[in-house]
DNA sequence: ATGGTTGGCCCCCAA
């Protein structure tokens, strides 16, 4: 029997502040799984009712004080993975992951949100960037050690890959975020065992953002936008790939997060 | 070349 599920991936920037633009988004895209970056919300504040309102019972949060936080709302009964590494040893709340019980064999999902690395692309001169690049290897060491199986990978990983994923390739080379130096490690990590879902249905000579900065005036109109936030599924999934969307629309909702929702349909 | 905005939280940091 096959049946589908649907995944979507959004840093909401505050899930307390937001939680109506959550609804509107199950009315949109019904997911089956709704994964949350920057939630900002430690695990007691997180909303408690959220997952029972949206209709996704089964709810994983991994939050902090102030910054970052990660979450899982499912339709399914979710198995928290429980000895995921602690990335960078920093215990800061980026990484969340979980079998998804459906069907006869389960599905593995792994929520990141992965470091921005703030605003100069030098290790030494700016320690984020290098926690950033940390990370990454990090990651790639992980999953090079027990590959993707029927697993979904998604989250803001905050690196923006391909020339069109970027609104001016050759003036963000070496802005972060697009510098040489995150997009091959980011190439590499995809590379144990991963497929980019949603640029298997856009074609990499189209342009394509999930994120537009709060400092532009009118971002529809100037349009400087950057693909952040990404889907990835294991090559036993890449044939179960169904269809996609990027709620772009959702910049426009009030008060809404710099970053839109990233949509996926797998056939399972 | 610079500045532009947002959220959380302790008057500044991170994005």
């Amino acid at each position: 029997m096959t049946r589908t599920l649907t995944v979507a991936t959004w840093n909401i920037n505050s899930v307390r502040l937001r939680q109506d633009l959550l609804t509107t988004l199950m009315a949109k895209a019904a997911p089956d799984i709704l994964c949350l970056q920057e939630t900002k919300a430690p695990d007691f504040l997180f909303p408690s009712d959220l997952g029972n309102k949206l209709g996704l019972p089964h709810v994983l949060t991994r939050g902090m004080k102030g910054y970052n936080g990660v979450a899982v709302l499912s339709r399914f009964e979710l198995q928290r993975l429980e000895t995921t590494p602690d990335w960078c040893g920093k215990s800061d709340c980026r990484h969340i992951a979980a079998n998804v019980l459906i069907g006869h064999q389960p599905i593995t999902i792994h929520n990141f949100y992965v470091p921005a690395g703030g605003d100069i692309p030098d290790r030494e001169a700016n320690p984020k960037y290098g926690h950033k690049l940390d990370f990454i290897t990090e990651a790639k060491k992980h999953f090079a050690s027990c590959p993707p199986y029927r697993t979904i990978l998604v989250g803001d990983l905050n690196i923006a890959p391909l020339e069109n994923d970027v609104w001016n390739h050759k003036q963000l080379l070496g802005v972060v975020s697009h510098t040489p130096a995150e997009t091959a490690g980011l190439n590499e990590w995809r590379e144990q065992g991963f497929t980019d879902a949603i640029r298997h249905f856009v074609s990499q000579d189209q342009k394509l953002f999930t994120w537009w900065s709060y400092r532009n005036r009118d971002w529809r109109a100037s349009n400087r936008g950057r693909r952040l936030d990404h889907i990835w599924v294991s090559r036993d999934l890449e044939a179960s790939l169904s269809h996609h969307d990027i709620l772009s629309e959702a910049r426009d909702w009030p008060r809404g997060s710099d970053h839109v929702p990233v949509v996926l349909t797998l056939a399972i």
